[in-house]
DNA sequence: CTTGAAGCTGTAGTTGCTACAAGGTTTACA
DNA sequence: TGTAAACCTTGTAGCAACTACAGCTTCAAG
């Protein structure tokens, strides 16, 4: 219990944890958050509850896991009496994914490496680099990259 | 030259090229693939040229190049003469990208395994997993991890 | 009491497609 | 030639997880 009750604004909020007041707008829009007590004027006010909250949610989907199953923990961590297999199951399922991107992203490093050292720097023409994207052959990994998201 | 001229029809030139007809309407609509002749009654025909150019951007996408990217890759391998000065500098950014996102993605494994495997599988109240994410000062790594991207 | 920062709602944009709905065209076959 | 299946058309909305406005109201400090 807080000696203050609710007294942290929006912005205050968001700033102890290492966000935007949209995003915690948008976490209360999509009940991750629940709803704000309000000023009589209609601004949000929080408590340390709610920073709790908010820094679990944010260290959650910094870890990569989704928003889903972000909203799975919370309902979980709600409930400390429960057994923790869930959780377990959802963190396990998670570093299975983060093992095989890992796996895709490094044969695609090893590819771009491959392309970029033998790229001789002479015109577009017989350009290593054009080549090997213009050619599948050229690859030594002869399935697809699994498209390296979100990279520029 | 093809001896077939624009004989291709939407379906057939993404069956081709590894994707949808929607991905091929959407890839006109952006700019990457010029406007296709049409049929009396308004289908869209292509020739060989339509299936080596939209190879060429599935390839690059596969390889993680950005929309932006594969249309200045584009630009440039429709430009034999130039030197390829800009091109290797695209793919030597796009390889630094791989690279630290390899790096974080790795540091994120680390901690997704030490919270795995402290995890005792006793109540949620004791778990290792909901502890580590509610408290970051558990974690090895000191800063964000990056947000590892659609991993589920 | 005034001023400026911060908050409000609602909507649209981001990325790179994908998935309809409600029709029109082509092609193969009888 | 008829017809039915397979394919095509446009336009719009949806996905994830925010982010960025516009146009207005409220709050806190001096």
């Amino acid at each position: 219990m807080s000696m203050m009750g609710q007294s942290i604004s929006i912005g205050e909020l968001a700033r102890r944890a290492d966000c935007k007041p949209e995003t915690v707008r948008y976490y209360e829009r999509i009940g991750l958050l629940r709803d704000a007590t309000r000023t009589g004027g209609g601004q949000r006010r929080y408590g340390d509850d709610a920073v709790r909250r908010l820094t679990f949610i944010r260290h959650a989907r910094d870890f990569g896991f989704s928003v889903e199953s972000v909203r799975e923990l919370l309902a979980m961590s709600d409930q400390p009496d429960m057994p923790c297999q869930e959780v377990d199951a959802i963190a396990t399922h998670h570093l299975k994914k983060v093992e095989s991107r890992l796996q895709r992203l490094s044969a695609l490093r090893e590819e771009l490496q491959r392309m970029v050292t033998q790229c001789a720097g002479g015109k577009v023409e017989s350009c290593r680099i054009i080549e090997v994207i213009s050619d599948h052959q050229l690859c030594i990994t002869e399935k697809s990259h699994g498209g390296a998201h979100d990279l520029g």
